[in-house]
DNA sequence: ACGATGAATGAAAGCGTGTTCATTCTGAGC
DNA sequence: GCTCAGAATGAACACGCTTTCATTCATCGT
């Protein structure tokens, strides 16, 4: 219909629609308002022409009126990790399905997240913003976003600057006792006494989170403290490290990962330069799940982060605050759970 | 400052901030653009005043006046594949770096570009609009979006179809012969004759052009043409057709995977399942290398698609779209090429 | 057949910005 | 001390849309 020379270099706009289909422009807003009173010919007409002239409802235009922009910001540490475009992916699919689209935006890769971009990000006027712990302190966040749509995902056993900056915002927490306890009972009944820690990222309030609950629970259990391998959640140093732990330092039977891509690397540590058998001489238990997990070559026991059960929850949180802007700060709770595979035992 | 009880809820403009600072509003805005003339003691106080008030323009009015949003879509089939994540992340941080946020939008399982996402998208008015030949073709992109944003990800070896409709965007072409070339003489020269091609989804254009191309080099090289093994990008899926290829079919010494997942998935089978060795016994070899190609448990052989260089070129696109709208379509080319590791010989 | 009720309609206002354009201010040159 | 160029300034407009609000139209019960 429209060859290339003739075609409209600008986008069609409503009053051209209402032009060519001789109604009001305003006949032409309703049509594309499904609340608003129109008679259904009318609307059909206008549809049918919107379509052949190529027209959209400008979202700026109308979000500067309705003050609903259809974005929702997500601040991702590392959108290549397998766990974060896991995640990404879900809440995206999600996100679209309620007809918002996602401004997706990248921390640096110590994770810190510059100030300028979540001013910059407020710019956009998103409708909702998803931020993790690990990323952002509570605070800032709450003095650059200042309306009450950032969506924080932490962990109730933090320490009292985030429990006191939780009513800022509404929050998604996850419950680490349960998976870790199965985890560890698992090993221990394998006959695993003497754990290691690999940690992610040390400023990572996840990895964090996760070695506090470990050592807890193995202290619990009556088994030593675990030593520690300083890892940041990549491949490449949880095998560079592992080797260094079993080479100069003290050698482990049983690793507690602080995410699956940490247990890969440690798991191929172990096997191809070691000469050790996961799971016979050494256990490995990861966390998150990805999809790589149960992959033939690793097969990885590991403590799941139920992907569905978390897009839902933040959906719900995301809804019932647009729902109602000004409620109390709403919290979704979701807990994990060990997937056993061949890791252990 | 600002106590959550007292915290304003709706968004300082830029009126508030010109009454503040006892300005015009004009000047305000002319604090925020770098070229605009004003004196400097002027914009400084402008700025702090704005930074106290916690002011950051309106990207949708602001959007509305220049044209330019700042926003650059991006399509892709599944955020949580390794590649696609890999590729996303690569390009947000550039985008980022220019001042363009990324926004993004999922097709569905089968690849299939619904046309309503195109025309919703393109409401938010995107400065640029990065799509797949995967998904979608040709002209629909070029109907729906009539501006000449549009960067097009194709195969210079596509049918008349596409060739027709090149002039309609930019492109950025993947030349795939070279790493091919290499790929199969590799193998080859380690004595590998009988090649099974593991495909992707099968209407995926980047399958097709890989195969049509590995049909093409091996047939040059001499060689009888390869089985085909219909996969669909998934480990899951290669994993089984690869059992099935040599438990019901005719076994052969050597894959060509069209991307690295699917390379994975083959080499689990024939290790764990089928006790066969590679490369001694089976030689593979995959697309894309993605990080996790070089994994110790893999080591994948592969035709590497170098993510910096397909980043800079599509930057350059963008930027050199923006700056001359009216230019005719513009087209970069990239290169392909193999990097060995230990799943040939 | 007639008022009453609700649905359908269009004019006008407003959302928060950048950009003319005409005007005023500043300071250099002689 | 005066002229003149260039910088700095603010009023007004435009961007494309939704939403009041007052008005007209269709429908129904009696």
């Amino acid at each position: 219909m429209s060859d290339p020379a003739t075609r409209n270099r600008s986008r069609a706009t409503a009053d051209m629609v209402a032009r060519t289909a001789n109604v009001s422009r305003v006949a032409v807003s309703r049509a594309f308002n499904p609340h608003a009173s129109i008679k259904p010919e009318k609307r059909d007409l206008i549809l049918k022409v919107a379509q052949e002239l190529n027209y959209t409802p400008d979202m700026a235009a109308r979000s500067m009126v309705t003050g609903r922009s259809h974005l929702v910001g997500i601040i991702v540490p590392d959108v290549s990790g397998p766990w974060e475009s896991q995640e990404l992916d879900a809440m995206t699919t999600a996100l679209q399905a309620e007809g918002f689209a996602t401004l997706l935006f990248r921390t640096r890769d110590d994770l810190s997240l510059d100030e300028t971009l979540l001013t910059y990000m407020k710019g956009f006027n998103p409708d909702s913003v998803i931020a993790y712990a690990e990323n952002v302190r509570p605070t800032t966040l709450a003095r650059v976003l200042d309306r009450a749509v950032p969506i924080y995902i932490g962990y109730p056993d933090e320490e009292a600057a985030e429990a006191e900056a939780a009513p800022l915002f509404d929050r998604l927490d996850v419950l680490q006792r349960e998976g870790i306890e199965q985890a560890v009972a698992l090993m221990q009944g394998y006959g695993a006494r003497r754990f290691a820690f690999l940690a992610g990222k040390s400023n990572s309030l996840a990895t964090q989170s996760r070695e506090r609950m470990v050592r807890k629970v193995i202290a619990e259990r009556g088994l030593p403290p675990p030593l520690r391998i300083q890892g940041d959640y990549m491949y490449d140093t949880a095998y560079r490290e592992t080797l260094n732990q079993f080479r100069l330092g003290e050698p482990v039977d049983a690793i507690f990962a602080a995410n699956d891509v940490g247990a890969f690397g440690a798991i191929d540590a172990l096997r191809t330069e070691l000469g050790l058998r996961v799971p016979q001489d050494v256990k490995v238990v990861g966390f998150d799940d990805i999809h790589q997990s149960h992959w033939k070559s690793y097969s990885l026991t590991t403590v799941k982060l139920d992907l569905a059960e978390r897009t839902q929850a933040l959906l719900r949180l995301i809804l019932r605050r647009l729902k109602n802007p000004t409620s109390p700060s709403l919290t979704e709770t979701v807990s994990t759970r060990l997937v056993v595979r061949g890791t252990v035992g």
